[in-house]
RNA sequence: GGGGGUGUAGCUCAGUUGGUUAGAGCAGAGCACUCAUAAUGCUUUGGUCGGGGGUUCAAGUCCCUCCGCCCCUACCA
């Protein structure tokens, strides 16, 4: 694992709306803390996200709030991009999929794809209303079902007996975007790449990802032993990557399309932004190590579309190495959905509690093997145990006492003892643990090490009772306090990956905002500092306040307590 | 219909290539301590590992089958 820099991405957040946390704790959170476990270790990484702005549901919204689709879009991206603030998600870039760059790029890889022959012109029909003056994607048609007469039938299913359909057939078609019923079949021509003819390089490629996980490889080879179809890679649109092709003029590339290159375009928003150099992530493959996060739904288009779209370009692209995919989170087992408005969004979960709230507990039960159920009970209860009995106390009782008996300054004298060896081989086994589940993207387990590290200083002080020892032996305690002083500065440094606001808070109080960033590599060295004259504050207020059964009662009056 | 995933103590989850009395956290019970947010630490009660069948000296761990849930995908008359 020498690499010589990290590429982390996660999904793209479609541009419409607020994010639910189901959408946050499947690709954006597990990413921001892998990236910052790396950058703290001193790697060379960036985390690149960016708002997916095409397709037409952007655009009907844009019509619906009386906005340009522009302008829309310019409010939503920096209305979501506020929010990730408060969550402290660390983009190297935030970008969009409507930059210049991924324009670019869009056009690049569709002219590189056809230089290499892999892209078809194809005629189709397609329903076009003239009302709405466009033409209408499957599924904002609706009409009477052919098949049972359901009336409420959607272009590309039937509702009423879960039939696919050909929106042309459907009877009595009418826009759902203004009720129209002024429609009409045209002829339209369309882009497709020929995946059938890229399943070679592909599966090529697929043998080649050791480090996938065996559900991304299933799903891989399962669409490759199928074989891959023909995709159209254009649509009808106005909104979107203009197709920079005669004949194609009002005809953008389908969001499929050009989403995944934003990863790329959204790197040259940062490098333009920054002065890096994106080649240098993009265009040297042995160089860097790629980890893309993403939730379950979303593993085909990354193992098998995005990957054809760079591999059938003739040109070297750094494709991903490692793809972490996660199931659902749910509220109390039921969907979270946007439409129906069940569940929590991301606005309002900053509203109700602090980021690092969130943070800890959705990594703590990050639906890795499972679609995992949140309540508001094992919210508390995970927050308040964890939090604040186990950490926050920690830090409470430590410098409460160190503050009272050595007048606010790290404790001098004293020697180091077996119970110090002790607590030294403990730690350092449990940061070992840390590391390995954190590089490994394991992190339920990985938030596990680092609750146990936590209790481990509990522990610790539990044992050796400074506040015994202090009355016969004030070097002892001395000693003991001073070891668990200089935990409290491991601890801190150590959950900055996952409770940022915390830690800052915490080295504001040890006077270490210095060491912010920082990782630990040699826990003996750290426990054995000395006192170097260093002071600290005994804090004012609880560091974690808990959550309060008032507030959970109040919480699941407003947000409701069972599935949908 | 096909493919993949998942079903382990009341709850949330670990369980390596099959091998001693199935583990952790929370919740419950008991004890200790009093520095601390009635916090912490220690001990401890809970499981026929979804049902059934099979292979094996030995299966939560492999095979068959059935049931529940999730994702992807495909549909015939």
């Amino acid at each position: 694992m020498s690499y010589k820099r990290h590429l982390v991405t996660s999904a793209l957040p479609y541009i419409n709306g607020v994010k639910h946390l189901g959408n946050l704790v499947g690709s954006m959170l597990p990413a921001d803390v892998y990236a910052r476990f790396l950058r703290q270790k001193g790697e060379e990484v960036i985390y690149i996200c960016a708002t997916d702005d095409h397709g037409t549901p952007a655009e009907i919204a844009a019509h619906k709030a009386g906005l340009s689709v522009k302008e829309f879009c310019d409010q939503s991206h920096e209305t979501q991009k506020e929010i990730y603030e408060g969550f402290a998600l660390k983009f190297d870039h935030f970008g969009r999929t409507s930059s210049q760059q991924n324009a670019a790029l869009t056009q690049h890889f569709c002219a590189k794809l056809k230089e290499e022959g892999f892209i078809e012109e194809k005629s189709d029909q397609q329903l076009y209303s003239i009302d709405d003056e466009r033409y209408l994607p499957d599924r904002y048609v609706e009409g009477t079902c052919p098949h049972c007469g359901f009336e409420g039938a959607r272009g590309d299913e039937c509702e009423g007996c879960g039939k696919q359909m050909e929106p042309t057939e459907l009877l009595n078609p009418r826009s759902s975007i203004s009720g129209s019923t002024n429609i009409e079949v045209r002829e339209t021509r369309h882009l497709y790449i020929k995946l059938s003819e890229l399943d070679g390089r592909v599966r090529d490629w697929l043998d080649t990802r050791h480090d996938f996980s065996s559900l991304a490889r299933a799903i891989g080879y399962k669409w490759l032993d199928e074989g891959l179809h023909d995709r159209c890679i254009t649509r009808d649109l106005k909104w979107g990557v203009s197709v920079d092709q005669p004949g194609y003029e009002g005809k953008v590339f389908y969001v499929w399309f050009d989403a995944p290159i934003g990863y790329i375009g959204a790197t040259q928003e940062w490098a333009e932004k920054t002065g890096g150099d994106w080649e240098s992530f993009w265009k040297k493959p042995e160089e860097v190590y790629y980890t893309q996060f993403m939730a379950k739904d979303n593993v085909s288009f990354h193992t098998i579309n995005f990957p054809a779209t760079q591999l059938g370009s003739g040109e070297t692209w750094k494709t991903v190495d490692n793809i972490k995919a996660f199931n659902w989170l749910t509220y109390y087992g039921g969907k979270f959905s946007t439409s129906r408005n069940h569940g929590i969004f991301t606005d309002k979960a900053l509203e109700l509690l602090p980021a690092d709230y969130w943070r800890y507990y959705l990594m703590a039960r990050a639906p890795e093997s499972d679609d995992s159920s949140f309540t508001w009970a094992d919210m508390q209860g995970v927050i308040n145990k964890d939090l604040a009995d186990v950490l926050g106390n920690y830090v409470n009782r430590l410098l409460k006492f160190t503050a009272k008996k050595f007048d606010g300054k790290v404790p001098e004298a004293g020697t180091w003892s077996a119970a110090e060896d002790k607590f030294l081989t403990e730690t350092s086994a449990l940061l070992a643990d840390y590391n390995k589940h954190l590089a490994n993207c394991e992190f339920r387990k990985a938030m596990s090490a680092l609750r146990a590290l936590w209790v481990a200083g509990n522990q610790y002080l539990a044992e050796q009772e400074p506040w015994s020892v202090f009355k016969e032996d004030e070097a002892r305690a001395a000693t003991i306090l001073r070891t668990a002083f200089n935990f409290l500065s491991v601890i801190a440094r150590l959950s900055e990956v996952v409770i940022p606001f915390t830690t800052e808070k915490l080295q504001a109080l040890i006077h270490e905002q210095d060491k912010q960033g920082t990782w630990v590599t040699d826990m003996e060295a750290e426990l054995k500092r000395e006192a170097e004259d260093r002071t600290f504050e005994a804090p004012s207020d609880v560091l974690i306040q808990k959550i309060e059964d008032e507030q959970i009662a109040e919480f699941e009056g407003t947000f409701g307590s069972e599935a949908a």
